[in-house]
RNA sequence: GGAGAGAUGGCCGAGUGGCUGAAGGCGGCGGUUUGCUAAACCGUUGUAGGGGCUAACACCUCUACCGGGGGUUCGAAUCCCCCUCUCUCCGCCA
């Protein structure tokens, strides 16, 4: 959520990011001007009223304390009778202004950073950078699914069977492989890129989701329990940034670095027909996500940052990938600036993401409530928070699957990756 | 799942209808004293939203906030209803 003062103070501005975009300014904005007038009038009325109440309400006490007529109080606590009517008419139409405005403020997505390329969708993208040699085959490369199936590793079949479409069950060292993966980008992160580890429920509830965003607008992307409010986590994102949510942080505490390996859940809806080969897009997969509580000023500076910890990862594992800027259509709603990791797969011959880094400066913190207290200031700040995928489990699985396959259909297993598999070199068919 | 108790400012803790934005203590901040530290003493110390005045989130003023929501009343932290959470006991359970 964008701050309402800055909105009614940079009216222009959001318009034109709005339009950077490639939404409609207009639209989004409706009557904000004029809401805004109403609602700062109705309250300057209110309150006028409801101070002219106070008063009378202790006029009423201490004439009674020096024993006036019972006639004469009685007059006065009619006349305060007929100003609640008012003033109460008064304070419902300011909250249905205000509650307009918070309507529109909610839709409004974060504003784009300068250096954020304008355009619409993907294809404005903008590639920032290629890493690694792309792998020669002296065979045509396999996708992972018939790799995985033919090894014995990955069972979709039996997933379809117990749970449904998009899921997967892994056997041996296919679950192995899960295992040693979360454990390694755990490691990394934490020994090496100064990160806290910390494993949060998986189920939260709908506060939480509002705090990052997800709600109200993307209900139908998650999985909600019957009969309670919990919904289970599309992100660890989502219980991490909000473990801080109504909370003032100390300036020394920053910037702070957390780490979390959890299972997402999304339900998908709208993307059917969309990657139904494989593991690509799965209702459950696991991902070690990275989050950072920064201060304003440097919150560009720690994106840089988190985003290279999500590169060290895919370079650990010598994985080539690329590095996309995202343009201000293809940006997320909360997001002020994104970066995608994408990484090759052979078996398809392209590049698919892996990570995604964003920087939301304060949009999640202003709907969470997070602040701190600059040092020897009063006033609290909102904070910055960003995260970033480092990285997502699943599709690291996948293209480690694609990128080290041989001849023979085996898989040979990463350097950086051989001593969370107990030293295996390969994985064979079992 | 059943029974009971509770939720007050950064923390602890008073407060059962008006003089309470809230006693007292701790902590924080400023100061006095002190060779330094400690102690003592004095002062100060919530958030948000309007309006005014502004360079100003400095100041003045009004309003709201004592877990959340609704109600009673001229007037509610205090009375009533609903919800959420916490604690204790019983049951169940990895």
């Amino acid at each position: 959520m964008l701050d309402l003062n800055f909105v009614r103070a940079n009216l222009e501005l959001v318009e034109e990011k709005l339009r950077a975009r490639g939404m409609d300014a207009a639209a989004l904005l409706g009557n904000f001007r004029e809401l805004d007038v109403e609602r700062r009038s109705r309250i300057t009325q209110a309150e006028t009223l409801q101070a002219q109440r106070n008063r009378l309400s202790q006029e009423v006490a201490r004439s009674r304390k020096a024993g006036a007529e019972a006639s004469q109080v009685a007059a006065v606590m009619d006349q305060t009778r007929e100003l609640k009517q008012e003033t109460e008419e008064l304070e419902r139409s300011a909250a249905r202004a205000e509650e307009a405005m918070r309507a529109l403020l909610m839709a409004i997505p974060n504003l784009t950073q300068d250096s954020v390329p304008a355009g619409k969708s993907e294809a404005d993208n903008v590639e920032v950078l290629r890493w690694g040699q792309l792998p020669i085959f002296d065979f045509v490369p396999k996708a992972h699914w018939e790799l995985g199936e033919s090894l014995g590793i990955l069972d979709l079949q039996r997933a379809t069977k117990i749970s449904g479409a998009r899921f997967a069950v892994y056997w041996g060292q296919g679950a192995r492989l899960e295992r040693a993966l979360a454990g390694f980008m755990l490691d990394v992160h934490t020994r090496e890129h100064g990160y806290l580890e910390v494993l949060p429920p998986f189920l939260v509830n709908s506060d939480s989701l509002v705090g990052t965003g997800q709600l109200p607008k993307f209900a139908e992307d998650l999985f909600k329990t019957e009969g309670s409010d919990h919904w289970l986590i599309p992100t660890a994102e989502v219980p991490v940034t909000n473990l801080y949510r109504d909370e003032v942080l100390e300036e020394a505490q920053l910037p702070l670095s957390l780490v979390a390996y959890t299972p997402c859940f999304r339900s998908e809806a709208g993307s059917y027909g969309k990657d139904v080969r494989g593991i690509i897009r799965q209702h459950q997969f696991q991902k070690v996500e990275l989050v950072k509580f920064a201060r304003p000023d440097q919150s560009n500076e720690e994106h840089e940052r988190l985003t290279g910890h999500a590169e060290a990862i895919l370079q650990r594992l010598e994985l080539p990938y690329r590095k996309v800027l995202l343009c201000a259509g293809d940006t997320g709603a909360a997001s002020s600036k994104t970066y995608d990791l994408e990484v090759w797969l052979p078996g398809q011959g392209l590049y698919r993401e892996i990570s995604s880094c964003s920087n939301f400066e304060a949009y999640q913190a202003r709907r969470a409530n997070i602040r701190y207290k600059p040092q020897g200031k009063n006033k609290t700040e909102l904070v910055h928070t960003l995260n970033g995928s480092g990285l997502a489990i699943g599709r690291t699985w996948l293209a480690i699957l694609e990128n080290y396959q041989q001849a023979d259909g085996s898989v040979r297993i990463p350097k950086a990756l051989q001593p969370y598999m107990s030293g295996a070199e390969v994985i064979e068919r079992q």
